[in-house]
RNA sequence: GUGGCUAUGGUGUAAUGGUAACACUAGAGGUUGUGGUCCUCUCGUCUCGGGUUCAAUUCCCGAUAGCCACCCCA
C-alpha cells in the first residue's frame, strides 16, 4: 500500500475516534452502588459498637500541616519520607493529605484541651487516607480507615478493651477467620536497650544475612526479625526476643494485658516479630490478620499503644492507645467470601403508566405513596407496558398499579397482584388505603 | 522506588497475521394496554501511541493502568 494512502486511512481512523476518556488517578477507585451496601454494613457495625463502648465520633481535616506527620508518624518511616501527598499552598504553608488518622486525633486532643475533659477520652473516626505507594490489590493511594483511640489511660485493661473492640467489629462484620497477632515492643528505654542487643547479635552474624538485611541493620534493625529470606530466618531463630528484655513495668503491663485478654476469652497469637511501621508505638502492638490465597498473613488492621505521642506533639504526657483498619481490605475480604447480603432494591408497589396523561397522574401518586411510607418504584422513561411490568418483576414488587388512558380519564387505578396476576379497578382516592390494607395481608 | 506478568463488548472468558466467538447482564421487540419461561435483535474501530508487514487485536517498542514479588503497609 502506498505510504500516502496509508496515512490517509490513519487520518480517517483518527477523526472517527472518540475523545480520550479520562481515568481515575493512579491508585484511586470508585466505590459503586453494588459495593456500597458492604461499606454501610461494615461502617454501621463499627459505629454502633464504638458508641456502645462509649466512644464519641471525631472528624479531623484530611489536610494537615506536614509537620504534624513528621513529628507524629516519624521522619524516618517510609510513610513520611516518601509516601505523603505533600504540597505547598498558595499562602506558603506546607501541608499533606493525611496518611493515617492518629496524628490528627492527637493534634485535636491537644488543640481542643481534651486533657481537661473527663479521662480517658474515647474517640472514633472514619475517612480517607492517602499514601503515595505503588498500588496493588487491597492497597490504594486513597483508602479508608475506620479507627478509634483512647487517650489518657495507661491501664492494661484499656489495651485489652481496644483489642476486644477491634476483634468484635470484625466478628460482627462476618470476618470469622481473622487472627489477632500480639506483641509488646516496650517503652522507649527498654526498646533502645533491646535494639542495641539486637544489632550486636546480627552484626556477629552479618555474613549470613541477605543483602536487604545488611542494609536494614542500620536503618531499621527490628525489621530484620521478619525477613522472609531463608538464611535470615535461620539467624533470627535464635535472636534475642524483645519480650524477654522488657523492663519490669513494661513486662508487668504486657502480662496484665494478656490476663485481661484471657479473661475476655478472645484468641490471640503472640508474635515476637511483630513490629509496627509507625514510630510512635510503645508497649502493646497488635494486628488483625487473615491468611490470603498463598497462605501469607495479610493485615486488615492494626494498632497499639502510643504513650509518648501526645507529649512529642506538644501536649502533656498522656498515655494512649488506638486501632484502625482498612475498610477496602475488609470489603474485599467479604466480597471473596461471597457473603450474600441481599442488597437489591425491593419495592412494594410499582407504577405503570401509559401515555402522557397517565404519566402526570403517576407523578402525584408516587409522592402520595412515599409519604405513606410505601416503597414504590416507577419507570417513567419506559413506554411499553411490557417493559414496565418487567421492571416491576425485577424489583420484586408485590403490586403493580397500572394507569392507562382510560384510567386516567376515570380517575381510577388498576391494582395488579404480581403473584396471582389478579387485577382490580380501584378509584384514585382509595388506592393508598387499599394498598396499605393489602400489604398488611402479605 | 526496583523487578516480573497481564490488558479483548457492561461483566467473566475464547480464538486468530487477513477486523472477533461464547456465557451472563442490560436495552428493544415477538402485532392492537400486561411481568416472571421461551425466541429474535442490539451493544466491541480488540487500552492508547509508534514500528515491522501487502495486511496487526494477534509480532516488536513505548505510554498508561491493573496484578504479583520486593520495599513498606491498612
Amino acid at each position: 500500500m502506498p505510504r500516502v494512502k496509508k496515512e490517509a486511512i490513519k487520518e480517517v481512523k483518527k477523526s472517527k475516534r472518540k475523545t480520550k476518556p479520562i481515568q481515575t488517578v493512579k491508585g484511586m477507585k470508585d466505590i459503586l452502588p453494588s459495593e456500597q451496601f458492604l461499606w454501610d454494613y461494615i461502617l454501621d457495625n463499627g459505629r454502633k459498637l464504638c458508641m456502645e463502648f462509649g466512644f464519641g465520633r471525631i472528624e479531623t481535616p484530611i489536610l494537615e500541616q506536614t509537620e504534624l506527620f513528621q513529628r507524629g508518624v516519624g521522619t524516618i518511616t517510609d510513610i513520611v519520607e516518601k509516601e505523603m501527598f505533600s504540597f505547598e499552598t498558595k499562602g506558603g504553608d506546607n501541608v499533606s493529605l493525611r496518611p493515617e488518622g492518629t496524628a490528627g486525633v492527637v493534634r485535636s486532643y491537644i488543640e481542643n484541651g481534651m486533657s481537661k475533659w473527663s479521662q480517658p477520652v474515647k474517640l472514633y473516626y472514619e475517612g480517607q487516607m492517602f499514601r503515595y505507594e505503588k498500588p496493588q490489590s487491597g492497597r490504594y493511594r486513597q483508602f479508608h480507615h475506620f479507627g478509634f483511640e483512647i487517650l489518657g489511660d495507661s491501664c492494661p485493661a484499656i489495651d485489652a478493651q481496644v483489642i476486644y473492640l477491634a476483634w468484635k467489629i470484625f466478628q460482627k462484620s462476618g470476618i470469622d477467620d481473622a487472627v489477632i497477632q500480639l506483641n509488646s515492643i516496650g517503652c522507649s528505654e527498654c526498646r533502645s536497650v533491646y535494639k542495641k542487643m539486637l544489632v550486636d547479635y546480627y552484626e556477629m552474624k552479618i555474613n549470613k544475612l541477605c543483602h536487604d538485611c545488611k542494609r536494614r541493620l542500620n536503618e531499621n534493625p527490628l525489621r530484620l526479625l521478619d525477613c522472609k529470606e531463608e538464611k535470615c530466618t535461620q539467624v533470627s531463630f535464635s535472636a534475642p526476643q524483645i519480650i524477654d528484655h522488657l523492663c519490669q513495668p513494661c513486662h508487668d503491663h504486657f502480662k496484665n494485658v494478656l490476663e485481661f485478654l484471657d479473661e475476655l476469652e478472645i484468641p490471640y497469637v503472640l508474635n515476637s516479630n511483630l513490629v509496627r511501621g509507625l514510630d510512635y508505638y510503645t508497649r502493646t502492638v497488635f494486628e488483625i490478620c487473615q491468611s490470603d490465597a498463598n497462605g501469607n498473613q495479610k493485615s486488615l488492621g492494626g494498632g497499639g499503644r502510643y504513650d509518648d505521642l501526645v507529649k512529642t506533639m506538644g501536649g502533656e504526657e498522656t498515655p494512649a492507645i488506638g486501632f484502625s483498619f482498612g475498610v477496602e481490605r475488609v470489603v474485599e475480604s467479604l466480597l471473596k467470601k461471597e457473603i450474600k447480603i441481599d442488597h437489591r432494591v425491593k419495592k412494594d408497589v410499582f407504577l405503570v403508566q401509559l401515555g402522557d396523561m397517565a404519566r402526570k397522574k403517576i407523578l402525584k401518586l408516587f409522592d402520595k405513596l412515599i409519604d405513606s411510607n410505601i416503597a414504590v418504584g416507577e419507570s417513567l422513561g419506559r413506554g411499553s407496558i411490557k417493559s414496565q411490568l418487567r421492571m416491576a418483576n425485577k424489583t420484586s414488587s408485590k403490586f403493580a398499579l397500572i394507569i392507562g388512558q382510560k384510567e386516567a380519564l376515570d380517575d381510577t387505578v388498576i391494582i395488579r397482584d404480581m403473584e396471582s396476576g389478579m387485577q382490580e379497578v380501584v378509584t384514585m382516592n382509595d388506592i393508598v388505603d387499599e394498598i396499605k390494607k393489602r400489604l398488611k395481608n402479605k
